[in-house]
DNA sequence: TTGTATGCGTTATCAC
DNA sequence: GTGATAACGCATACAA
C-alpha cells in the first residue's frame, strides 16, 4: 500500500509537502504543487483513512443504526422495515455534501445488539440511533461519550438532541376521520410490538381517540407484512367482523389488505407511516404520513452541528404528521394528484 | 476520549495487558483480566477505531456503492433504485455475522461520483460496486487497489470477481411468453438509461427475442417511476396502443401502470427485477426476478473471501432470473400463494 | 504471565 | 515555501 513517504520520495519533496498538497494548502509553490500532484495521480496514492483519523482525532464518518423487526432472514421483504429505508436515503442525500461517510447497522434488538453498537461508537464521529434500539439510560451513556441524534416518536429523551415526530396528533386525526367521517363503531387495532415506544403511544392515544369504539382485545403484530395478514387470518374467523382495521404501521396494514382481498372480504384498513408502497396498493392506503425525509435530513444536519460544536445545548424537534386519505378507509378512490412529493423541505 | 493508557493505569497494568484483555487472549491470568476488564465496563472504554485499524492494517469496513438515478432530490422516493434497498439488506445481513461495517454511499452517476469512490477506498478494506458505476478500466485500477466484487448483469470483467445475474435468458423467458401465450403483436418496451450495461443488454435481447414485433422506436426512460409515467403519457396520445409494455425494470412498469390506470386505460405491462413493490400493486406485476438476496449474499460472501485472500483468482458467479407470472402481463389474476420466498438460499 | 518498545500512516508544530 | 519531528491510540515482537 502506498504512502505519503513514497509520494514524497517520487516528487522529492518532504511528506509534510506532500500533506499540504492534498489538503489544497495555498503554503506550497504552484510548480511543487503541480508535481506532487502529477505523482499522486500517476501512482494512485490515496491517503489511508486510520491514519487520518487518528492524526485529526476525526473519522468522517456517521453512523446510523435501525431496527430490523421480526421475521428470519429467509423474508426479508416482507418482514424488514421499509420504513427505514426511506431514512437511510435522506441522511445519506444530507452526507452527500459533505465528506463524511454513512456507516449503516441493522439488527434485532436486544442486549447483543446494544453491545455492537456500543463498540461501533469507537468507528464513527457521531451516530444516528432510532429510538426503541435501547432504553433511556444506556442511550445518556452513549450520548455522554459520543455525538448522538435520536430518531423518535414523540418521547422525549432528557438531555439528548432529539428528532420526533408527533405521532399523537396524527393517530387523533385518523380516530377523528374513521369516527366523524366513517361512523365507524367497531374499531379493532392491530398493534405493535411492545418493546417500541412508538407502537405504545399509536396504540395508547388511538384507545383515548376513539372514545370507546376500539374493540377489545387489541391484536398485535411486530410490524411486518405477514404478522399483519395472520392478523386477518384472526379476524376472518371472527364474527360479526369489525368496521374498520387500524394497524400501527403500513407494512402490517397491506398485509391485512391483501389478506382480506385474498378471501374475497372487504373491510377497511388503514396504516400508519405513509410508506412508499402505501401508495401502490389498491386501493391506495388511508395512512398517517410521517414525514421520514424530513426526519432524516433534521437528524443528519443536527448530528453535523454537533460533531462541529459538542456544547450545543440538547435540542428536541418534533415534525408533524399528517393525515393523508386515499381509499382503503372507504374513501372514494380519487386517485388525484399524490400528495406526496409536496412535503415542505424543511 | 479515553485510551488503553487510563484503562491500563486504573488497572494497574501495562498497555499491552489491556490489549490482551480486548482480545480475549489467553495469556493473561484470569484475575488480571477480570480486573481490566470491569475498568473497561466502569469507565466505558471503547477502543478506537482509526489507531486499531492503522496498527493491524485493516479496517473492518466494506462498502457499498450504487447509483442514485434520476430525479431531483425532492423526490426520493419515486425515483430511488428501490432496486438497491434489497442489496443493501442482503448485504447487512452477510456482515452481521462479522465485526465488519457496512459504508454505504449512494450517488448520480458522473466523473464527480468516480473521484469520491477513489478516495472512498481509503477508508475501507474492500468495495462492492455495481457495474454502471465506472469503465472497465477504473473498476480494474481500483480493484488493483482494493478488494473489490462487482454486482453486474451479465458483462463478464476481465481479472475481476464478478456478481452477475442472467438478465438474457430473463428476457428471453418474458419475450417467449408474451408472444406463444398471449399472442402480442405490437410490443412497446420501454429502456433503461443508455448508461446502463444493464438496460443496453435487456433492451438488445428483448429486440432479438421479440422477433420483428417489437415497436421502434423505443421509449426510454431513467428507472424511475416518474419516467415511466412519462413513456406512458406518450403512449396515451398514440394510437393504436400496443398491445403491451415490456419496461427495463419495475419501478417504470408500475410507473407505466398506474398512469394508465389514472387515464382508465387497460394496457398490459410487465417490468423487470422483481422488488418488493412489484406484487403489492393491482394487477400484480408480471415480471422477471433477480435474485437480489442471493445477489447480494453472494457478492458479499466473495467480498469477504477476497479481503482474507487478496491472491484467490478471479470468480464470474452468474445467477439465474425467473420468469413471474402475475395479471399485469393479461393473464388470470391467481392470486395464489406468492412465489416470493421460495428463492433458494444460496 | 506481564511489560517495554517499536511501528502503523497521517497531521501539525515547529524551525529553517 | 519547505523540511524535520512529535503526537495520535493501538497491536505486537521481543524481553523479562
Amino acid at each position: 500500500m502506498l504512502t505519503v513517504y513514497e509520494v514524497a520520495d517520487l516528487a522529492g519533496v518532504s511528506i509534510a509537502t506532500v500533506s499540504r498538497v492534498i489538503h489544497g494548502s495555498r503554503l506550497v509553490h504552484p510548480d511543487t504543487r503541480d508535481r506532487v500532484l502529477a505523482i499522486i495521480e500517476e501512482v494512485g496514492f490515496v491517503p489511508d483513512a486510520s491514519a487520518q483519523g487518528l492524526s485529526r482525532r476525526r473519522k468522517d464518518v456517521v453512523g446510523l443504526v435501525a431496527l430490523d423487526r421480526g421475521g428470519d432472514e429467509i423474508d426479508i421483504e416482507t418482514t424488514s422495515p421499509l420504513f427505514h429505508d426511506e431514512l437511510v436515503h435522506s441522511v445519506e442525500a444530507v452526507l452527500r455534501g459533505t465528506d463524511l461517510s454513512l456507516l449503516l447497522t441493522l439488527g434485532r434488538a436486544g442486549e447483543g445488539f446494544q453491545r455492537r453498537i456500543w463498540s461501533l461508537s469507537g468507528k464513527v464521529d457521531g451516530l444516528l440511533l432510532t429510538e426503541e434500539i435501547m432504553p433511556a439510560d444506556r442511550l445518556l451513556a452513549l450520548a455522554r461519550r459520543i455525538p448522538v441524534v435520536v430518531i423518535a416518536g414523540q418521547r422525549r429523551e432528557a438531555g439528548l438532541d432529539v428528532v420526533a415526530v408527533d405521532n399523537r396528533s396524527g393517530v387523533r386525526a385518523l380516530a377523528s376521520h374513521l369516527i366523524k367521517e366513517h361512523d365507524y363503531r367497531r374499531i379493532c387495532f392491530v398493534a405493535g410490538p411492545e418493546d417500541s415506544p412508538d407502537a405504545g403511544e399509536r396504540l395508547a392515544e388511538f384507545r383515548r381517540a376513539a372514545a370507546g369504539r376500539m374493540l377489545d382485545p387489541v391484536l398485535t403484530g411486530d410490524f411486518s407484512e405477514a404478522s399483519g395478514s395472520a392478523a386477518a387470518r384472526v379476524l376472518l374467523r371472527q364474527h360479526p367482523r369489525p368496521d374498520v382495521v387500524a394497524c400501527a404501521n403500513d407494512q402490517m396494514a397491506i398485509g391485512v389488505l391483501r389478506q382480506f382481498q385474498q378471501a374475497r372480504v372487504n373491510v377497511p384498513v388503514t396504516g400508519f407511516d405513509d410508506i412508499y408502497a402505501a401508495r401502490l396498493v389498491r386501493p391506495g392506503l388511508t395512512t398517517v404520513r410521517q414525514p421520514l425525509r424530513s426526519l432524516g435530513r433534521a437528524a443528519a444536519r443536527r448530528l453535523l452541528a454537533r460533531i462541529d460544536d459538542r456544547a450545543l445545548p440538547a435540542l428536541t424537534q418534533v415534525l408533524p404528521t399528517t393525515l393523508v386519505l386515499r381509499a382503503s378507509c372507504g374513501c372514494p378512490d380519487t386517485e388525484g394528484p399524490d400528495p406526496r412529493g409536496t412535503e415542505p423541505v424543511i
